[in-house]
DNA sequence: GAAAACCATGTGAACGATCAAATCGCCACA
DNA sequence: TGTGGCGATTTGATCGTTCACATGGTTTTC
């Protein structure tokens, strides 16, 4: 006896409130603000979308509502130069959190030669309300460009180059490598070295005094043991061999990414070394490689991360939603203890039951 | 003496009418169907349209024209038992390659419990019109479903399940590994194991033939030495270990995947020895893994693979477009040769100069 | 006991574009 | 001169929803 949907296509709003006998705008309250429609009348119009499978049809929505409820997400199309996929992972976590926002996410290749161009008109088509930046550079043109055309955004990645925008979520690297020197001191290194990027790295330079704070904070030395080198494998092995040089018998090297980290499992290795019983490795990031070379690794809360990005996404600016800075965990693999964490014969620990070092809990928004 | 956009938000088709003095019509006419526009009157509108910096509407269009232009991409949640990220890379490519086909992208997250599930919604809503799928398992029930629903979509993989359907792009593993034999035996090794997946695995089976033919036409051995692993890296070192005890003196493995070659290089190491110089290793995927290890490895063509998919997806069905079984280049590192690849001082060969071995050209439609 | 307030629901317009069909001017042809 | 055809342009309707306001009925208020 029920109304059936039209012939062409799915049942429309109309369609439902045709079936439940009242008027669009009541299926529509039923639907944006319940409370304003009478039980009885709601139950009716609730049966009818159910029965119907009537869904809103989001692109109607948007029009009306002049709001996409959508961001944009710029892919990063030099696939090399980025070991880690650390991006790609935050872009999943962000995908599984949007529903949870009642948003989506629309990707995007930005064009390399205008970095703006891309981000204008994706904007100005009406398809996205705003963005999601994940890798914003030194000198990145778009946090400010962004604000003063009061388009929404997010960050992840502090904006170091202008302290006063609060739009970012960002993991605390410098916490993550004083808890790293905290760990190689309880394991029973004497000295950690340090093998970051060389200068002019906001991110680099923050990883770097979490190590110099670890030191003094947990009575080590190597406060002067601290080599450069870019994100390339051989400059990698090339510096870390120099370091280790200096580093005597019980020390380790603290690295700000698990790339610069291979570099120095390959120098311990050419000396005829082994990583963790003779020289302790802690590298940054937690990928695949790290786990491959079973070497200790910071990792960085994308999960959570994710979450603050769309908190903050979503703040009214009145609702106290502040930056949100990350205390990333330490993963524990056998590159930074001295004795093997299992019985060295074929069997090799599950690693994804290495044990996980809770730094602290996350340190969200008050 | 220019018309100016109304003072609310940005220009409308209809301002760019009143501007240049035409209708809306014409204007959307200069945009979609310029050959039905005189000369002057298109130059004029397209001044206009450039002037007041118009872009339509995307909403509005997707509204009118009932078609989104937008395709759904699922995202991966199980972070672990994945090491490759392939599926990140091609949701990369796929992303770069759409503005050509006057379409996006939008990412979600599928329903563990009812994988169908999120694609209906998602349908339903309009905000898409097809999917690309990305991981079709055994038994996945989508394909079926897509196809009886006549909703648009293409997988990269193989549709193993059901061969008939056409819908797909998908990597030559069998040519790729075919290949890889026959380097490997360019190189000096006389027989050559395989390490694949436990039964049942249509992708593992089909690597696995193409090892078997390679053996042939190559005149290699080996086609004894055959074991398996499940996609964890203990495992793959114990199982490794195994076969290069019965491997003898010049021999090579040839791994599906990174992850198992990882394996390989664990028991050549344990044992002593040299991968490339003692024991041959090849992987599959050409993962930040493999280049870290200096592991040879076959590389999926992920952006002509993405191309394909668009053009796939938006095939007429008597354009001639056909599925595309696009061949893998193979990226030689160090163990795969028996004589190291540069001077064994400091200094590694560049891995993004690493010398690549085109099997053969795109074998893409005819 | 009439004005004011409230509640549940309905009506017209609008969001910004495209589709389908109508209109207008101009030229050719009978 | 009237009819037909054609190219260029315009007009009206529509996609599916929400906004802003109107309606009708009941309850409260002074």
């Amino acid at each position: 006896m029920g109304v059936q949907p039209r012939a062409s296509g799915r049942a429309t709003i109309v369609d439902v409130a045709r079936a439940a006998g009242v008027s669009r705008q009541t299926v529509s309250n039923a639907l944006n603000a319940p409370e304003r429609v009478a039980p009885g009348t709601l139950e009716r119009v609730r049966a009818e979308i159910h029965r119907l499978h009537f869904t809103p049809n989001v692109t109607a929505q948007q029009l009306r509502r002049r709001r996409a409820s959508a961001y944009g997400f710029a892919v990063n199309p030099t696939g090399s130069a980025r070991m880690g996929h650390i991006l790609d992972e935050f872009l999943v976590e962000l995908t599984i959190a949007a529903p949870g926002h009642r948003s989506h996410l629309v990707t995007f290749a930005p064009d390399p030669g205008d970095v703006l161009e891309s981000h204008k008109r994706l904007l100005s088509s009406g398809l996205v309300d705003g963005f999601v930046l994940a890798d914003t550079r030194h000198g990145d043109p778009r946090p400010h460009w962004l604000l003063e055309q009061g388009v929404p955004f997010v960050s992840f990645g502090r904006i170091w180059d202008s302290p006063h925008l609060e739009q970012w979520v960002d993991v605390d690297g410098r916490a993550g490598m004083h808890a790293a020197v905290c760990h190689l001191a309880g394991s029973g290194y004497a000295r950690v070295a340090f093998l970051g990027w060389p200068g002019g790295s906001a991110v680099g330079d923050d990883r770097r005094r979490g190590w110099l704070e670890g030191l003094e904070d947990c009575g080590l030395q190597g406060a002067d043991l601290h080599a450069t080198s870019p994100q390339a494998i051989d400059r990698a092995t090339a510096a870390a061999d120099r370091l280790i040089e200096q580093l005597g018998d019980d020390g380790a090297v603290l690295c700000a990414s698990d790339l610069l980290a291979l570099g120095v499992v390959r120098a311990i290795n050419r000396r005829g070394l082994e990583p963790g019983r003779d020289v302790g490795v802690v590298g940054f990031d937690d990928t695949d490689v790290a786990e491959a070379l079973q070497v200790s690794s910071v990792r960085q809360p994308l999960r959570e991360a994710a979450r603050s990005a769309w908190r903050l996404l979503h703040a009214t600016g009145t609702d106290g939603i502040r930056p949100a800075l990350l205390t990333p965990t330490l993963t524990v693999r056998g590159s930074s203890v001295r004795t093997p964490l299992a019985a060295s014969g074929t069997e090799l620990p599950d690693p994804s039951n290495a044990h996980s070092h809770p730094a602290h809990t996350e340190k969200d928004t008050p």
